[in-house]
DNA sequence: CAACGGACCTGCCTGC
DNA sequence: TGCAGGCAGGTCCGTT
């Protein structure tokens, strides 16, 4: 479900709500994500104080002075911030209650997501140590897409849809920027020139701050940390728009398969 | 090393 | 109505 802008539109529909206050209790019905909920995590984040909510790439970081609880929501999650007393339904596997009354609830039907809790750094974590660059920092550069692609021969869209390449471009917005950008999805990464990687660079970025500025995109079941949907989906250029016409040029979008996953592209505007 | 297919899960939609 | 098949916003792992 959740790509970078989905993520951080999460985090700040619950830092408000959740900053600074103290975890009572943890309850996890089912801990039995791609990879366990980390067996400790309710007695370690239980009386802890939530002092920082982070977010780096598609992973939330729930910080406290003891540790901190790092979160992705995989492809079906969401995190939500409701009250307590509220009955959890079928997927609602973890609660952390506030001290408020309130709780951070993830449900997550597929359950490809993970919580894991840490003590150390968790930037240096494994799940995080290899990640990519910020796409909206500034050392995410045309630079580094050319110069760790040289070589490579996979498609420009798997290419940058890997978070060791950049972090938080999944499969709507790596077609959404390539659309941006004019530049074919099929295209071999080590191929591209440093000026057409400079106008990827541009376009993901674009593409990202207006979705976030939107409250991401939600096509089933994508809900911020208020229970409220995205409107980024209005904004498409391609993304599940195959045979409709181009916004720009009117030819049928177009669809092709890479790497089990669906593309959409315009074979007008991109090359 | 890089590329690729498969694995992990449930729900929903389509077509027979 | 029931059932099989395919598809869905992600990532890791094993094999070549």
């Amino acid at each position: 479900m959740p790509e970078l802008p989905e993520v951080e539109t999460t985090r700040r529909g619950i830092a408000p709500h959740a900053l600074g206050q103290r975890v009572t209790q943890v309850i996890v019905r089912n801990p039995r994500l791609r990879q366990p909920v980390s067996p400790q995590l309710a007695t370690a984040l239980a009386g802890q104080t939530i002092h920082a909510i982070d977010r780096r790439g598609k992973y939330l970081l729930l910080r406290s002075s003891a540790g901190t609880v790092i979160i992705h929501l995989g492809m079906s999650g969401n995190l939500r911030l409701l009250p307590a007393n509220i009955p959890a339904e079928k997927h609602d596997h973890v609660d952390m209650v506030l001290a408020s009354g309130q709780c951070l609830r993830l449900r997550d039907p597929r359950r490809f997501g993970t919580v894991v809790w840490t003590e150390d750094d968790p930037l240096q974590h494994a799940l995080l140590r290899n990640l990519g660059p910020e796409p909206l920092d500034n050392n995410f550069t045309e630079a580094h897409l050319y110069q760790s692609s040289r070589g490579r021969t996979l498609s420009v869209k798997q290419f940058i849809m890997d978070s060791h390449i950049v972090t938080g471009v999944g499969n709507i917005y790596a077609s959404e920027s390539l659309f941006l950008a004019g530049i074919h999805p099929g295209c071999s990464a080590g191929r591209i020139a440093l000026k057409r990687y400079g106008r990827l660079t541009t376009a993901i970025k674009q593409v990202l701050s207006a979705a976030i500025a939107q409250g991401g995109t939600t096509l089933r079941d994508f809900y911020n940390g208020e229970g409220r949907p995205g409107y980024f989906q209005q904004q498409l250029n391609v993304y599940g728009r195959a045979s409709e016409p181009c916004h720009s040029c009117q030819r049928p979008i177009a669809q092709l398969r890479q790497g089990q996953r669906s593309t959409f592209y315009c074979m007008g505007c991109q090359t």
